[in-house]
DNA sequence: TTGACATATCGATAAACTTCGATTAGAATA
DNA sequence: TATTCTAATCGAAGTTTATCGATATGTCAA
């Protein structure tokens, strides 16, 4: 069998979290669905900007997404984004002892 | 005892990772010190350039730096690039165990 | 199928960022 | 002190990015 595994770009990790509207939006979608209407109502920017952003995080694997209707339900990946960050610390601070954890069921 | 606590911007944080020639100066000065000189010639990169991306790398705390002689070194600083990059897993990924783990001597 | 709603794409503009040559500042040495 | 070596700052050019209004696409309901 073959395994692939896609190794985070931790530039392109980094630039998609390089910015406060994302940063923004990120949190407003972390543990929960979202639509993209819910993003605009809570936050002071354009609709076509928050779209944007979301392409983004999305091209990035940083969100993942869900039609819903008319609605498209938007939400963080986050063992996408848990891998991301050991990834820059394994990289870069490979002296420090930065896991990622795996939970163990009851 | 007061205990100052600096929290890490994380947009700050991210953006000083979120460009390819700042990561190879980082993969550079990860776990040695090295002079802007060692970088300029590992690189393929101009000295201000070099000396520019250090100021953003310095500014956002990811590297230290030391005047040693004419020359000044550069080292990455591991502890808050590790803090950071919890920081962001903390934010954006709660519920994955994302750990900074403490070294315990033998 | 028509109308209403939700989101994505397009095109333009402004701001931010990267890069480099030229110059300046700092430190050691002759 | 003059010279040389190293790194920082300055100013300009080119590129990328964020933002938004206008418009297109897609989905549901009447």
């Amino acid at each position: 069998m073959k395994t692939i595994v896609f190794l985070i770009d931790t530039v392109e990790f980094a630039k998609a979290l390089a910015d406060e509207t994302r940063q923004k939006i990120m949190a407003l979608c972390c543990c929960q669905w979202v639509s993209v209407n819910d993003i605009v109502d809570q936050l002071d920017v354009a609709q076509p900007t928050v779209s944007h952003h979301l392409k983004i995080l999305k091209t990035a694997g940083l969100v993942k997404s869900e039609r819903k209707g008319k609605q498209v339900m938007y939400t963080i990946d986050q063992a996408r984004l848990a891998q991301g960050c050991c990834r820059v610390a394994e990289n870069f601070a490979p002296d420090q002892r930065v896991e990622l954890g795996v939970e163990v069921p009851d």
